[in-house]
RNA sequence: GCGAAAGUGGCGGAAUUGGCAGACGCACCAGACUUAGGAUCUGGCGCCGCAAGGCGUGGGGGUUCGAGUCCCCCCUUUCGCACCA
């Protein structure tokens, strides 16, 4: 370098010292201000001429304190939130508490302290600590769920959902976990262990339980899908996963010899087209028909018994694929309904009873299962297709048979009685249209879906609002009785079902119809249910005559940008999706989904793990307000990735935010009084240094601007602030010399205040009022960047020989390909590396570079 | 096994459409100012090389004037699904 080392001019000691950035006395400053005025983040009401814009953050669960995994979740959120509010539009951006759940019942075992207390102690705990970080929240419309003034209205929705017959109770084997206490859904079972508990695996237990039928909106649920175009695929993909949409037919086999002459076997099959393929049916273990099949053989019994057990044993360790796969043939026939071939009836150990029918017709030739199945077994495999088209002859020295097993869709049936010669798709069609008008067979779509089992055999949930009189049976309590209040001082263990079965007050009641006495239901229910619809709760949280007001839920639906984990992909977002298509069919709500956009981001790690406890990796949020601040905090948490990628967290990191930070602020306080005083001369005449300036300001608002509406990578959004805040430390000389407009100055330090706002609004608002501006940053109007003023007048030419770099140079913006041609081949390196070489072809790419080819 | 995403310096990461690889930050090195520095400011910082220059985006091929970016094959990591008939 041939500059000289330059000598800060202005700073010595003292003026350290004084412009020193001190986070912990601006923060408090400022939150002491905002606390003082609780309308500042408030939404309007829904007459607002503004356009509304609701975005939501996924409400944490109050276990005692913040992680970093929510610290970069609100930060994302909050930043938007800023955003759209300085681009003038109605922002709903609350918070609130999913506040039933387990870890209450075990603290309340743990240290002697009721539920209650402990969560509602936490919640307090959290809030100061989300108040400390700065995020503009509409307090006025915090949602707690564990408070009768919520739960009221689960309960509320509950009695409607049993209204139209979408609850139920049913006795069936369900998951219980151990650890918990209690059972849980099929949606909270993660590989065979329980979500909350990844070491303990999940029992199958016979017992009683409430239902809510989201298999009614199966098809609606999955059909969905298709039009969330703003949700990640990923979610997208494992819901309908989940889902399991499989489209197939039922065909009915008479079992040979029945003595009942309706006797039949029904399988599911999506390959109806195989059909004239199958050689045994095979019946899951726990197929009711077994036990009639197998008679009084107590050989056969036992190798039935085996076969349940290791299906059992197999869910549990939840790898049900892995298993070895057993079957018993039980000695009786059933009857091919479209060849009338005779096949065996067989059990095996790779059927589940609770997908389809419980039964499937084996087709060796042509499933990879049946196959495998069949060879251990020496069952017969019969080939029934081809992978050839219609009417396409056999490929010379092309095998009679196809490599088995073939499972292909696009071919051609043999074999197969009056459908030999179709295709597939067609064979598909006409056999489901004969098996129908036979009366043996239907089209039909299967789901692997199941029913949302909503019992919980807990305490600190919400009491499911039914009652068992001798007389009456199943009685809802009436609305007008609602809420079913938890009660107080309960004794909380975890043995021998729902502590509230011990709570006589509680369980023992009157029936309401007859006036005898009942027993109220004592189990709770999952927290999930709290959490599907308390997003509508938000838009009016204190009414106390209805769950929510419908004019008001429709303004503010759907949601128009979610944020949170991908652990909730299939839980929480499908259990939600279900809630507002029952609230939209009661006619409460006319939003078919809940959210349009849902951003899922990236987990916080460190040391390249997940934090936690046992890792002892974890980093405290308030240790890091305390070090380096809040706006630090939340704006490292934004720089340090893209918020859709996993977030290694360094404190080092945290420490070079806050140094830009530091730098920013020293910038503006030295410079603050230089712009305010001069505020009247805007005519002053730009040195190229100012011009530059003033260039760069625009590029970098045009920058940040783009982020926000584009990726969302604020990662990028602060390096062009950082590197726009370098820039003017380059031109402080002439700044301290007063050599800059003084409007051009203060527009600058604005725009560095409105720049940083949603990212660390602490200081912007600290430099906003250094800057003699007035009222809060977000009712002011996001800075609009000058695409002339940000535009370059000069360009940097590439010159490359045979694409390698080889010089640069530049030339006024927009020359003419002729002129940019002419300087790059005058170019003095060019000429050189030219030399004796032969130009093929030159290739001007405007504004960008001159490729010489030369051989 | 199936599906998806990712792989870039010592580290976190930049590089919308193919066009200067490594922005910004961390760490490190040097200098300045200092009674002092874990403050601040200035400069340096992919690898090999004294240099000229060469090599470089997981590996191998290809398309192109030009490839981190597009195509084919392979490897690794992460995530999701996995007897769903």
């Amino acid at each position: 370098m041939s500059e000289t080392t330059k000598v800060n001019p202005i700073v010595n000691q003292s003026e350290q010292r004084e412009l020193r950035y001190e986070p912990q006395r601006i923060e408090e400053k400022w939150q002491a201000r905002w606390d003082a005025d609780p309308t500042l983040y408030a939404a309007e009401p829904h007459s607002s001429k503004r356009k509304k814009y609701y975005v939501l953050e996924m409400l944490p669960y109050p276990s005692g304190a913040l992680h970093m995994g929510h610290v970069r979740n609100y930060s994302i959120g909050d930043a938007l939130a800023r955003y759209m509010w300085m681009n003038d539009y109605n922002v709903l951006h609350p918070m609130g508490w999913d506040a039933f759940g387990l870890p209450a019942e075990n603290a309340a075992i743990k240290n002697n302290v009721p539920p209650r207390q402990w969560t509602l102690s936490n919640i307090a705990h959290m809030k100061t600590q989300m108040k400390r970080l700065g995020f503009a929240y509409d307090w006025s419309r915090e949602v707690t769920t564990c408070l009768p003034e919520y739960y009221k209205w689960n309960q509320w929705f509950f009695l409607k959902l049993y209204e139209k017959d979408l609850a139920y109770k049913k006795k069936s084997k369900v998951n219980w976990c151990r650890e918990c206490a209690t059972v849980l859904a099929n949606e909270q079972v993660v590989d065979g262990c329980c979500w909350r508990h990844e070491d303990v695996q999940v029992e199958q237990r016979e017992l009683e339980q409430w239902f809510v039928r989201t298999t009614n909106y199966s098809e609606e649920l999955i059909a969905g899908l298709d039009k969330l175009e703003n949700w990640p695929e990923k979610v997208r993909t494992m819901q309908r996963n989940w889902i399991g949409r499989s489209e197939g037919a039922l065909v009915d086999f008479k079992v040979d010899g029945a003595i009942n002459t309706s006797d039949k076997i029904t399988v599911f099959t999506t390959r109806i087209d195989t059909i004239y393929g199958a050689t045994s049916i095979q019946l899951a273990p726990e197929h009711p028909l077994v036990a009639e099949l197998v008679g009084n053989d107590p050989h056969l019994h036992s190798k039935v018994e085996d076969l349940i057990r290791e299906q059992a044993r197999a869910k549990e360790e939840g790898n049900l694929g892995a298993i070895e796969k057993h079957g018993v043939f039980t000695g009786r026939y059933a009857c091919n309904p479209f060849s009338d071939e005779k096949v065996p009836i067989w059990v095996a150990n790779y059927v589940l009873m609770d997908y389809g029918t419980g039964a499937i017709m084996s087709v060796p030739a042509h499933d990879e299962r049946d196959y495998e199945f069949a060879q251990k077994y020496g069952l017969e495999i019969r080939v029934v297709i081809l992978p050839r088209r219609i009417g396409q002859p056999p490929a010379p020295g092309e095998p009679e048979s196809p490599v088995l097993p073939y499972t292909e869709k696009d071919s051609l049936l043999i074999n197969s009685g009056e459908f030999s010669q179709l295709s597939n798709m067609e064979a598909i069609e006409k056999m489901s249209a004969f098996a129908e008008k036979g009366g043996f067979g239907k089209k039909t779509i299967t789901y692997r879906l199941k029913d949302w089992g909503i019992s919980r055999q807990r305490y600190w949930g919400t009491p499911i609002p039914m009652l068992y009189c001798e007389k009456c049976g199943v009685v809802p309590v009436p609305e007008k009785d609602l809420p079913v209040l938890l009660p107080d001082h309960v004794d909380i263990t975890l043995q021998g079902g729902s502590p509230l079965g011990r709570v006589p007050e509680f369980v023992n009641t009157t029936c309401p119809k007859c006036g005898g006495s009942a027993r109220r239901e004592t189990d709770t229910m999952d927290t999930f249910v709290d959490s599907s619809w308390y997003f509508y709760r938000y838009t009016n949280a204190k009414l106390a005559d209805r769950a929510l007001d419908t004019d008001t839920v429709n303004y503010w639906f759907p949601i128009d940008q979610y944020i949170g984990g991908v652990e909730h992909a299939i839980l929480h977002l499908i259990y939600s999706r279900f809630w507002t298509k029952f609230m939209r069919d009661l006619g409460i709500v006319k939003n078919d989904e809940p959210a349009t956009r849902l951003f899922t981001q990236g987990m916080v790690i460190k040391d390249g793990a997940k934090m936690s406890k046992s890792k002892g990796n974890v980093v405290s949020p308030d240790d890091m307000v305390a070090q380096f601040g809040a706006d630090s905090t939340r704006m490292y948490s934004l720089f340090a990735t893209s918020p859709d990628r996993e977030l290694e967290w360094q404190e080092a990191g945290v420490e070079g935010v806050h140094r830009f930070l530091s730098r920013a602020y020293r910038f503006v306080m030295r410079h603050a009084n230089a712009a305010q005083n001069g505020a009247g001369a805007a005519s002053a005449e730009r040195s190229p240094k100012a011009r530059q300036i003033e260039r760069k300001l625009h590029q970098t608002l045009k920058r940040v601007t783009q982020d926000f509406q584009g990726r969302w990578h604020f990662n990028t959004s602060v390096a062009a602030v950082m590197e726009f805040v370098n820039h003017l430390y380059a031109a402080e000389d002439e700044i301290a010399a007063g050599k800059f407009p003084p409007a051009l100055l203060a527009d600058v330090q604005r725009s560095i205040a409105l720049m940083l706002s949603p990212f660390a609004p602490y200081l912007a608002s600290e430099l906003w009022e250094v800057l003699g501006e007035k009222g809060n940053l977000l009712r002011h109007p996001w800075p609009a960047f000058d695409p002339a003023l940000a535009k370059e007048d000069e360009t940097t030419y590439v010159i490359q020989i045979n694409g390698k770099l080889r010089s640069h140079v530049v030339l006024p913006a927009e020359s003419p390909e002729d002129l940019v041609r002419e300087r790059a081949l005058a170019d003095e390196k060019i000429r050189t590396a030219m030399e004796g070489k032969e130009v093929v072809k030159v290739i001007v790419v405007a504004g960008k570079l001159v490729n010489v080819v030369v051989r």
